[in-house]
DNA sequence: CTGAAAGCGCTTACAG
DNA sequence: CTGAAAGCGCTTACAG
């Protein structure tokens, strides 16, 4: 590997300097048309290719941006990191991808190398509500957005939907398609997400006056394993409910996997519902609520790439997305009883 | 936001040499404790950050992996790109990533994009057989590692399993489960994976002698859509086969759609398989083989940081990994003919 | 154990 | 339109 080459190695075969070289580079309109040519040939010629690193060091600014994420192998967030992706590209920037497996201790460790591998902003997919981390940077004015999780406290800029809502929306559903006796399997209570869905699940199931049971309402973690188990539980108690509402698509993912191991028809003898909207809701016909994760992500970037470039609205910017209702077989309506 | 304070800031306050910062920061050993104490109780008290930028740019070396992969949000990457994540963690990089979409054309943009950006290393996860931007990079000695496909040409290294195998347990699997009529949906024939996938059926139905049929083979895209519609078009024919070997779990996935728009249930009237296993595979009970996906990204960082570290052995490192059956409902017996 | 100095490869006022 | 010079904030021989 022949040693790499300088800015001024590339002047000097051209015979002009090295700030020549650069503002041709750049596409500094202040250079003769001709000089510009003679230099293009010479970086062609030479397969030249300008020092990433010093670049964004002399300009003081990386073009990078991180992304804090529970896990990129969750297809919410890596649907939402696509998105991220793509707009960062279309506005010149790419992204530091971190997994940080929900740990909150892990978080302000990973914020750090991530900050320290010089980004110039920050998304956080999956903030706790008082987290320590980002009540931290906000407070730095570091440039940061939120997303799909919130903070309690309204600091910062986040891009979220109405959880709320969407949780509403598919307790109606259920509801009008017959099922009452519907339980909740929803998250930690950390996590603005889990919270408000069950809000939602809960003004919904008094709108219609459906008294809950004691095993209505359940917390776990965002899992798979952990809605299968919550399902077993309810599941194998005597009286059990006609619907469960897991509060993400893996949790109802679990929850097929315990009908299926009981023996259940899904929707027949239990209808379920999911949320997220992931490619594994479509895959097992789910009826969900779609985050619309890759709208969110692009809309991160564009409200963190704002207050990276003119610091001057660092006033935090809030989108609240509407949640979109995605009706499958899972949840279809309740069969007369026989007879 | 406080100017952000540099080396010196601390050095002052410390009341010693910048460079003394720089050591103690850098954990060098040779600083008296008391002084390093000292320093140490200034950093924590101004909150002092070293500047990434900087630091990374009069090192030389970024610790930034680019990682290239058709899309982040097929999950077959997204594990990928967490075994590949975590690794680089262990060993101090981070990983930029980058979705190419499998445009063969973009694929040299995004290279030079990610390359520009300072990494030292690069991850190319979806490379065609002639691929020239590999070929192009492979042969300036740019640190370089592919995986899960592979070049034509023994260039580079790789970490890769091995696809024939795979396929060819596969095809036996259906075999001896009595399938015989058994069709092929493939990838496109300049990817290593579709054409090495294929060769293993092909040789598995050669030494079982069962012939091909006009619609055993057909190349696709590996999407789920161009899965459903290969599908549609065999299982429409008068004479349709008994089980259908996807080349990745989406084109299976597109099978058992067409399936339950034909209304023939799995295995009973169609066998199904895939390949990958992928969370998807799990979500509908779909045989496959493992890639062990995360594995492979993991040593794929553990060889790439070697080239990067110690340019001394640059001969490419090549890795064949075992592949694993992973049987489910999908390909279970054939039933004996009733009556 | 510690510091002064050079240097990493660009960008960007400043002067012409 | 072009160039000489300063500077970005670190690291790292080198000298002591």
């Amino acid at each position: 590997m022949k040693k790499k080459q300088t800015l001024r190695d590339i002047a000097r075969l051209a015979g002009v300097s090295h700030t020549t070289v650069s503002r041709v580079l750049n596409k500094d309109i202040r250079v003769k048309p001709q000089t510009a040519k003679r230099v293009l040939a010479v970086v062609e010629e030479q397969q030249y290719r300008l020092h990433g690193l010093a670049r964004r060091f002399a300009r003081g600014r990386s073009n990078l941006i991180g992304l804090l994420v529970s896990d990129i192998k969750n297809p919410f967030y890596a649907e939402l990191a696509r998105g991220i992706e793509d707009q960062a590209k279309k506005l010149g920037y790419m992204v530091i991808i971190c997994s940080t497996d929900d740990r909150v201790d892990a978080l302000s460790h990973h914020a750090e190398t991530v900050i320290e591998a010089g980004v110039d902003g920050l998304i956080l997919a999956s903030v706790t509500l008082e987290d320590p981390t980002a009540h931290k940077l906000a407070s730095e004015a570091f440039p940061l957005v939120m997303v799909n999780r919130r903070l309690k406290a309204e600091i910062g800029s986040y891009v979220v939907i109405d959880n709320r809502q969407g949780a509403c929306l598919l307790t109606y559903h259920l509801i009008q398609n017959g099922y009452r006796d519907i339980a909740i399997i929803t998250g930690p209570d950390d996590m603005s997400t889990a919270v408000e869905r069950l809000e939602g699940y809960r003004q919904a199931m008094e709108e219609n006056q459906i008294a809950l049971k004691a095993y209505s309402i359940q917390h776990v973690n965002f899992s798979r394993q952990e809605g299968f188990k919550a399902a077993m539980k309810i599941l194998a108690g005597k009286s059990c409910p006609e619907a469960i509402f897991g509060c993400n698509d893996y949790i109802a993912l679990g929850v097929m996997d315990a009908a299926r191991v009981l023996k259940l028809n899904v929707p027949g003898d239990l209808a379920v519902v999911g949320f997220d909207d992931t490619e594994f809701a479509r895959s097992v016909r789910l009826t969900t609520v779609s985050q619309r994760q890759y709208k969110m992500g692009d809309l991160a970037v564009q409200i963190l790439v704002q207050s990276i470039e003119k610091k001057q609205e660092h006033l935090g910017r809030r989108i609240v997305l509407e949640p979109e209702l995605i009706i499958r077989e899972s949840s279809q309506p309740k069969a007369k009883p026989r007879g």
